[in-house]
DNA sequence: GGGCGGTGGTTGCGATCGCAACTATCATGC
DNA sequence: GCATGATAGTTGCGATCGCAACCACCGCCC
């Protein structure tokens, strides 16, 4: 942070070069504009948002169909609150429901419901396959290797430990 | 783009395979991952958030240090009213102010003040040693090269017109 | 020179998020 | 058993976004 006063600033810990900052820039423009693309065709072809379908993704996969409330926050990335509106809006609709948990009076199961379930299979063959057509089709299989090593890379040094699915 | 009518629909564009589809996954850990905690620094150090001092970066950069609303939004890559309540927070905040445009009546010319370059100075060097140090650090020259090029193909396919900065 | 489609910005509305405070329950130790 | 700290969820609050409807103004055309 401070200088050393004699040395010329040349070498600080940080040479963020103009490539690497328009890297960044990059990534998030990518980010925006694959993930804006995949939620407009989700919500237009499906009524359903892609944390939605997320969600019932990992319900549909999760043992007994069902997940508690800091399960789904967790694999999410998001926050507790966020998943108890999440959950609220979710079995509005009738895609999930809750329930009590048997083995601990605080927790709540959320269960994926039959028209849930019919809903993320609606879904999917759209969604992977707009992953497909917005992204991983533009990358070849050697692209692919590198970009992933990096994501897995960032990802350890920035959450210690966390490294599921 | 319009598909030649007679082919049959057989077998979409698209093996999408789970390495790829994985890669996918971590592409948005990541980019939850690094850009909360450069949402978090810029917060907790600056009171200000990413888009606010992006938004404040561009101003500066901008000749006359001004910019229309319409600008941006194209710049932000969000809609109109998003920025214009976004305008809002930030003259609330004094780190900008709406002048009326000479030329044309409709529009609104954003400039940045006193107040708002000091902010962003402040947050510059912060930021820029975030992205250094939960990104780009852990990448490496090549890798950098590899992955900004994809990113641009990735970038022009999805938005023919826009390609600024 | 008046009409008309297009552009610039704002506003109402609903969806979404995180943080902090709160309640209920668990688990542990004395 | 009961206090005490940790954990599970919820709720109030403020920030944020996009869409659609809206108003004002521009440019163009006849």
């Amino acid at each position: 942070m401070a200088k050393s006063e004699t040395l010329p600033p040349r070498r600080a810990e940080t040479p963020l070069t103009a490539e690497r900052l328009l890297a960044w820039r990059r990534f998030i423009e990518v980010h925006a504009a694959v993930f804006g693309a995949l939620e407009r065709e989700l919500n237009e072809r499906c009524s359903l948002s892609v944390t939605w379908y997320y969600i019932l993704v990992q319900l549909a996969q999760a043992p007994g169909r069902s997940l508690r409330m800091s399960d789904i926050a967790s694999v999410l990335l998001h926050s507790r609150s966020a998943v108890t509106r999440l959950v609220d809006r979710l079995s509005a609709a009738g895609l999930v429901a809750r329930n009590a948990c048997e083995d601990d009076r605080r927790g709540i199961a959320v269960t994926i419901t039959p028209l849930g379930l019919e809903s993320m299979r609606a879904a999917a063959p759209i969604h992977l396959r707009g992953i497909a057509a917005h992204w991983a089709n533009h990358l070849s299989d050697s692209e692919l290797e590198i970009l992933d090593a990096a994501f897995v890379r960032i990802l350890a040094a920035e959450r210690p430990p966390r490294d599921s699915l």
